[in-house]
RNA sequence: GUGCCCGUAGCUCAAUUGGAUAGAGCACCAGCCUUCUAAGCUGGGGGUUACAGGUUCGAUCCCUGUCGGGCACGCCA
């Protein structure tokens, strides 16, 4: 590759790396692969380094037993032509600083006016089948800022990783099976007897969110006093005086469920499937106006309804990874790295959570995913050996599962920690959030860190409608552009494909210009990483290039060329923008 | 107590996974609107990368220890 190609777009750092490469053969002691290392090449902080930069010299030091800057030279004298470099540079300890020429620059804006939408993807993945799971949260209450983390972190990954050519599909597995709705349609139940004027004690340990008695009401006005019951036994066995005794264990909770259920009888499944029902359908949409969509919603009860669990028990059981003790069936997978051996099926024959949980990955593989990732609370880190270790029992590769750790948003309120409990009812909904910061500077707050750094959420700055909120940043460079468009009067934006930009030479320009090259490499590493906040750097870095630009030079000048050229390059700059904010799930508005 | 994660500017966070003089935003100070949007730009101060050792050409990153913070250690989900 010694000569531009016309039709593809060019990959500079990988094509300095092919040179490199080249180089690096010539030197026939490098003949066994501990002595050829892989080339990196990196991009450098400060423009007296060039563009890009390699420490192969470097690593080459111990194994040629040379100075690194003889093999450097040596690197560079044996370097092919290219018409995209500039000159070669040897500095500090034995860097090898390359650079571009300024026409391997302009002559990349056509490749980003002509993809478009598509400048900055790839077909790295080929198409590999990979499924995201995330959110998935218990559809026993609203979800909380907590769970719009995980949903602005998976999103945006989900569409990077499409992006860099995986076929994605984005799936919440809906824990639907266990005591949690339980307690919630007992909850809704008791609201919905007090609706009616029947006074029972509301358990402590109950759902006492408002969401409860709205469900409650939604009840009522559709059938009135239809499961209104003889609640006598009601507190039976739970082991309370009076009627307005105080409840708030666990064990007089499960009672109180179990009583619940004998008394409404086969009602009971209509009061379950209603609650789950709403608040499914209220997280649906909730996640629907914060730009996530699911491809599936995955029942956690049809593991149960189809035999899964049972079938994925008895596959362990072959494997002969299962024995008995105290009257439960354990998972030996302490035999896998675990630090003990875990219950799948309890003393009195249920199932753990834990066995509908590994015939869900079992499943996940079967419907055929190359790679699975998981986005969970960072909570759940302790969790993570099992499930490796019961898919490896059941011969599955335990490395095509990655689990993507999301540390909890800690919210602070006037500077001080606000509590988070969803039982308790104090906590701070996404709906509100949204409502009251928007989704964009939301969704960009949310991914301004690192997934797994702790995020300290401040209410009062997400609110704030001022410049303090970063994502008003590159959106105004966005708008900035459309402004100017605005006032051209040829407004032929197609044909800034086709002008020379020969004329962009300023440092802002070149500069402008080096940054466009690089988004290709920041999805990429995005995608490598799972780590939406680099295109979220990205973009404000991009930004502040195009914002310096604006305020050095006037771009609608009287000479035309110039003109043209200038305004190829801000289209060019709204179009990456536009691409990285689509990619974080952030408009890119034409006006602020 | 054991395991995992973390500790970087006054605050919130980066640092291309071992590279060059550790970078941004906010806050603070000084400038820039008769010109395509000032939600912007330019310049400035601010650091023993918690601490002490070690590994090597080179450490915020890897190893050991100490201190400090978070999470997890259920026949819960």
């Amino acid at each position: 590759m010694n000569s531009p190609e016309q039709t593809k777009q060019p990959n500079f750092k990988a094509h300095f790396a092919e040179l490199l490469q080249h180089a690096a053969s010539t030197l026939t002691t490098l003949d066994t692969p501990e002595t050829s290392p892989r080339i990196e090449m990196s991009r450098t902080k400060q423009a007296s380094h060039g563009d890009y930069s390699c420490n192969l010299a470097m690593q080459l030091a111990k194994p040629l037993r040379k100075n690194p800057r003889e093999i450097a030279n040596m690197l560079i004298d044996a370097l092919p032509d290219s018409l995209y470099l500039e000159k070669v540079e040897i500095a500090g300890a034995g860097f090898i600083n390359l650079f571009l020429t300024n026409a391997a620059k302009q002559n990349f804006l056509p490749y980003v006016l002509k993809s478009g939408d598509k400048f900055g993807n790839s077909d790295h993945a080929q198409g590999t089948k990979i499924q995201i799971e995330f959110v998935s949260a218990n559809p026993t209450g609203p979800l909380h800022v907590g769970h719009g983390r995980g949903a602005a972190f998976g999103a945006s990954l989900a569409n990077i990783l499409a992006a860099v050519g995986f076929c994605v599909t984005r799936e919440y597995y809906v824990n639907d099976a266990g005591r949690q709705m339980d307690i919630l349609a007992l909850s809704t139940w008791l609201r919905y007897l007090e609706l009616n004027g029947i006074h029972v004690p509301f358990p402590e340990n109950a759902y006492q969110g408002d969401y409860v008695k709205v469900m409650a009401q939604l009840i009522q006005q559709a059938h009135a006093t239809r499961y209104v019951h003889q609640v006598d036994l009601l507190l039976e066995g739970l082991d309370i005086a009076a009627s307005d005794a105080v409840i708030n264990t666990d064990v007089q909770l499960d009672q109180l469920i179990a009583n619940a259920k004998t008394i409404l009888g086969e009602d009971y499944a209509y009061i379950h499937n209603f609650v789950l029902t709403e608040q499914l359908g209220d997280c649906r949409n909730d996640l629907m106006e914060f730009g996530v969509a699911f491809d599936t919603w995955f029942s956690e009860q049809s593991l149960f309804d189809n035999g899964l669990v049972a079938q994925t028990v008895q596959l362990l059981e072959a494997k002969h990874c299962l024995y008995q003790q105290d009257g439960a069936t354990w998972f030996r997978s302490t035999k896998f790295g675990d630090e003990k051996d875990r219950v799948v099926q309890r003393e009195n024959g249920q199932f753990t959570y834990f066995a509908s949980d590994i015939a869900y990955h079992l499943n996940k593989f079967e419907r055929g995913f190359e790679q699975v990732i998981n986005v969970w609370g960072a909570d759940h880190h302790g969790y993570i050996a099992r499930v490796k270790g019961a898919l490896q029992a059941l011969d599955q590769d335990p490395q095509k599962l990655e689990i993507a750790l999301v540390q909890f948003a800690v919210l602070y309120r006037d500077g001080v920690k606000a509590p988070m409990s969803t039982r308790s009812g104090e906590f701070v909904t996404l709906r509100a959030l949204r409502q009251e910061v928007g989704k964009d500077a939301a969704r960009f707050f949310y991914v301004l860190r690192k997934s797994d750094q702790h995020l300290d959420f401040d209410l009062d700055l997400a609110k704030s409608q001022s410049n303090e909120n970063p994502v008003y940043y590159v959106q105004y460079a966005h708008a900035r552009v459309c402004s100017v468009l605005a006032q051209w009067e040829d407004e032929d934006v197609a044909m800034l494909a086709e002008v020379s930009a020969e004329t962009l030479t300023s440092p802002a320009e070149l500069a402008l210009l080096q940054k466009l090259i690089d988004f290709p490499d920041a999805v990429e590493a995005a995608a490598k990483e799972f780590a939406p906040h680099l295109i979220a750097f990205y973009l404000r870095e991009l930004a502040s290039e195009f914002h310096s630009y604006y305020n050095s030079s006037r771009f609608l000048v009287p000479e035309i060329p110039l003109r043209h050229a200038r305004l190829a390059l801000i289209v060019s700059t709204q179009q990456v923008l536009r691409n990285g904010l689509n990619l974080l799930g952030v408009n890119a508005p034409e006006k602020m």
